[in-house]
DNA sequence: ATCCGGTTTA
DNA sequence: TAAACCGGAT
């Protein structure tokens, strides 16, 4: 019987004991030594880059953060160069990574630190949650990272890691189930390490196991982009990055869209603080 | 053509 | 709970 079955067989015994919590870390690190992932963000405890590349790694994947966390950091090196820094420069250098409104929420969240928390990136994931674009996941792995600080956070890849070891052939799997077992594995001594561990392993077993994640209850699909509103959204704002003040009718032409479709993103866009309409055109806010 | 993923809003 | 939100790799 190998280390894995092993595990899985006295899990199933006797439940999470410190001995299953013990072989189950082994297994991990045993993996991530010699395995361990060179990420930029990973040589920093710098809060602030931290944030940036959370933020980044939302949604989206390692390879494309790689190169964009370098440039922005580049350009905009701290918390209070952020929050001084245009808007059109902040999403001028998020271009290529998605999710626009991650940068608009980042740029805010550099104001509001800058504004009424002292220039700090608070310490407490409870202050962190509370600003814009953060959520309980990213509010936790902001405080782990940066301040090494042993707390309870799942997202996919470490999701991957505990469905496969602990729920080999079930499905349908909840987050409830899975963060007690992350509460009663995690390595309290170096919780920064662990989780580097753990996404590492989780990364590799999806490679190796078809995306255990799957099988939690939590996994979604998402709609094709061509053709989806998303697209016709990337495109506006692509379009008013590219030319300033472009008025309604060249919007409408360089986007390939109807007026009522392009009409009523750019009243969304407008309200979630992207684009204003000045003079004869649109720019950015 | 299909796959991948946190947060917010309804 | 569901739906909306992006772009690059495979």
């Amino acid at each position: 019987m190998n280390r894995e079955q092993e595990l899985t067989h006295l899990f199933r015994q006797e439940g999470l004991t410190p001995a299953v919590a013990d072989l189950f870390r082994r297994i991990v690190y045993d993996w991530y030594v010699p395995q361990r992932r060179e990420l930029p963000w990973r040589e920093t405890f710098d809060p602030y880059a931290i944030l940036v590349s959370e933020i980044m790694l939302q949604q989206t994947q390692v390879e494309r953060v790689r190169e964009k966390y370098a440039t922005f950091l580049a350009e905009f090196p701290d918390l209070r160069a952020l929050a001084a820094a245009p808007l059109e420069r902040v999403l001028a250098a998020w271009q290529g990574l998605g999710y626009n409104r991650r940068a608009v929420n980042l740029k805010r969240c550099a104001e509001a630190v800058v504004a009424s928390l002292g220039g700090e990136v608070p310490a407490d994931p409870n202050e962190l949650v509370r600003l814009p674009g953060i959520g309980t996941y990213t509010s936790r792995a902001v405080v782990v990272f940066a301040f090494n600080t042993p707390l309870p956070f799942i997202e996919t890849n470490i999701r991957s890691v505990y469905i496969h070891h602990f729920f080999a052939d079930q499905s349908g799997i909840h987050d409830r189930d899975l963060m007690p077992l992350i509460e009663q594995t995690l390595d309290r001594d170096n919780p920064r390490e662990w989780y580097y561990a753990l996404m590492d392993y989780g990364s590799h077993l999806k490679r190796l196991h078809g995306n255990p994640s799957r099988r939690s209850s939590h996994h979604t699909r998402q709609t094709p982009f061509k053709g989806s509103n998303r697209e016709v959204r990337s495109r506006i704002l692509r379009a008013v990055l590219e030319n300033p003040g472009i008025s309604r009718d060249a919007l409408e032409k360089a986007v390939g869209a109807s007026s009522e479709i392009v009409g009523k993103n750019l009243e969304q866009l407008a309200a979630e603080g992207f684009i204003v309409s000045r003079g004869p055109g649109y720019r950015i806010l």
